[in-house]
DNA sequence: TGGGGTGACACAATCGATTGCGGCAAGACT
DNA sequence: AGTCTTGCCGCAATCGATTGTGTCACCCCA
């Protein structure tokens, strides 16, 4: 019912040309070109123009287990994260006629191992993976496989694969450098998941800025248990009913950061005249919004482009160090979401005589 | 250098069971497990599960031509439309445990057809195209070679391919009734690519919505050359220029709507106090701008999942009717960048002199 | 008792390209 | 003139699974 991909096969051109498959197979290979007499390549040339020849890649991956496709797998394309990871490898991979497929795992370890599977068994050369959990079971297995498999974006317990990432304690120590010269004192964290790199590496890299400053942390730090809006406003509305004073709010990420601002303007608390909110990743339309966000500029293409590169290198033959951990510099983009630090506590009045004031 | 995907194959499965290979295949196979004994069918299962056999999908789809694997073709995974796309037909794709990739062609034609040449060499089932130019010759040679393809949100000139798409008519048409009642009569349109469906589709229902309603088109069509907001903010600046005056915009995309806006605010022109806008397509963070926009909502996931449902049953045999094009409800969803009408012009002060004033 | 079914498997061809090996012929060298 | 290279190409095995056809044993029934 389903038409062959194409009629044209190796032998067609062959017989065309006059030679056996062998020699056109040759005479198309440009790495085994030298074994075959410059007039037959073209004569064998010429019979596969004219033909339309396009050789079927299952036969050939089949054969040489080599397919050039690589899988980069992420949690999340709705991210606005991700579109631009890959954007970035793909344009590496296409410069070495090198195919990226894409796979969605939904935030589903389930799904994530499924997917990983299928792209397995259907030969895959490399996987660049975005989806790792600080615990990933999936990863453990790619390495005892000896997959070639980079990691961006996030990477895990084990350093068994080299990573890509951007310098997550140097963004937050920015943001708390900059909250500080702000004149904040009180400085509340949105932390990311704990199952995930980003979110410990930037949690770790808060608690330390805050220290090396004598800044208090008390209960300062918040776990979110996911990177989205509703788990950044969760996570303020806890802090403001158990008390928690603060004035600004480091964001383990963007969606926590909006999500944050918007519950704090249900309480009638306003950014930056109350609080001041830092987020993490820069999304394209963060510096649309009013105000716009101050927020850490992650290299994201260049993650994507370089861990192409690392993952080509590997497929091609150079065994990378494995766990050569690469940070890109980041940058912070000050923008009208941080203000001054004003001398009052911003908790909702009704609210101001239970607070303990964990952090006065 | 690579090592095997698997090492375990089906021979191996069948020797430990003490099969020949044929029989360990169809016991594998639900399809053909009835030619085997029940005895023989355990005995080969648990045989795969104890050596952890993985089908080779290149060997098989080499066999059967049959991959399970389908491609959705975006021209631009960074703009937020396609992402909620991707995901509608991989949901439904997984559930008959078919595989999505997804290439970007980077709204390049070359890449374009490139990619789809790898991918039909790869063999893939059936193509999910968001690509499709109005003149597309990549999608004539698909229809040539009979290859499975729906299109999605835009569709070509011939129409040959199944094609799903928000109501685009009914969209704009919302848009001027809307307008028009908020008293807008002199109303601009940025035009999305003419060798786009969505650019002429939308154009020609705008041409329409004001026709019906007897407003005056004159110059109030400006085309942009690709949808960005780039092209949004030069198509108004040329308005401006030329000495057209208007109220309201209506733009065929969000991008547009946002490079409108910020182009009017570089003249001093606000919106929505001295113009409205109308965006398309309601990116996730339209909503959340200040102001809101006003724009349509288009059932992106919606349009995925039918997509990938028409697919399903056209590799499944049921071949549809070719022609049949789907146009799912849109939603005007009524924000903040659109107001009343005011009745002075908008043109800056120095321009007013030079104004034609082609929308009166 | 023998002809005809039938169920359960084995055999081997097949998908399309790659590649080690061997053969043949022309030219080089002693 | 005979042997050795060397270049060019054909032969056939191979990758791993699917599937049409063949075979054998067993059973039914006349």
């Amino acid at each position: 019912m389903i038409v062959a991909v194409n009629k044209v096969r190796l032998v067609d051109v062959a017989r065309e040309a006059g030679v056996h498959t062998g020699t056109a197979s040759r005479a198309l290979n440009p790495a085994a070109r030298e074994e075959v007499s410059p007039q037959t390549v073209r004569r064998v040339e010429r019979a596969a123009r004219k033909l339309g020849y396009v050789p079927n890649t299952l036969a050939r991956g089949l054969r040489t287990s080599r397919s050039f496709v690589v899988a980069l797998v992420v949690p999340d394309i709705t991210n606005p994260l991700f579109p631009h990871i890959v954007r970035g490898a793909e344009q590496v991979l296409a410069e070495s006629n090198y195919t990226l497929v894409l796979t969605d795992t939904n935030n589903d370890p389930k799904t994530e191992r499924s997917q990983v599977a299928a792209m397995r068994a259907r030969g895959v050369d490399g996987f660049i993976i975005a989806t790792a959990r600080w615990k990933d079971p999936v990863l453990d297995e790619l390495a005892e496989a000896e997959v070639p498999t980079v990691l961006v974006n996030r990477r895990n317990d084990a350093a068994r694969f080299p990573y890509i990432g951007g310098d997550d304690r140097h963004g937050i120590e920015m943001c708390v450098e900059h909250l500080e010269q702000l004149g904040h004192r009180a400085i509340l964290h949105l932390a990311g998941p704990s199952d995930t790199s980003t979110g410990r590496e930037r949690t770790s890299a808060f608690r330390q800025a805050m220290r090396s400053r004598r800044l208090p942390i008390g209960r300062a730090v918040v776990e979110c248990p996911s990177y989205t809006e509703q788990a950044g406003a969760d996570a303020v509305n806890a802090a403001l009913e158990r008390g928690t004073s603060f004035t600004a709010i480091v964001a383990a990420n963007d969606l926590l950061a909006i999500g944050a601002k918007e519950a704090l303007a249900e309480h009638g608390i306003e950014c930056p005249r109350d609080v001041s909110i830092t987020g993490y990743n820069d999304a394209d339309f963060m510096h649309r919004l009013t105000p716009a966000f101050t927020t850490v500029r992650v290299p994201l293409n260049s993650m994507g482009a370089l861990a192409a590169k690392t993952l080509l290198a590997w497929m091609g033959g150079n065994h990378p160090e494995l766990s050569a951990q690469t940070l890109l510099p980041v940058e912070l983009m000050q923008r009208g979401t941080t203000a001054s630090a004003r001398l009052i506590s911003h908790l909702p009045t009704g609210d101001r005589a239970a607070s303990g004031g964990t952090v006065a």
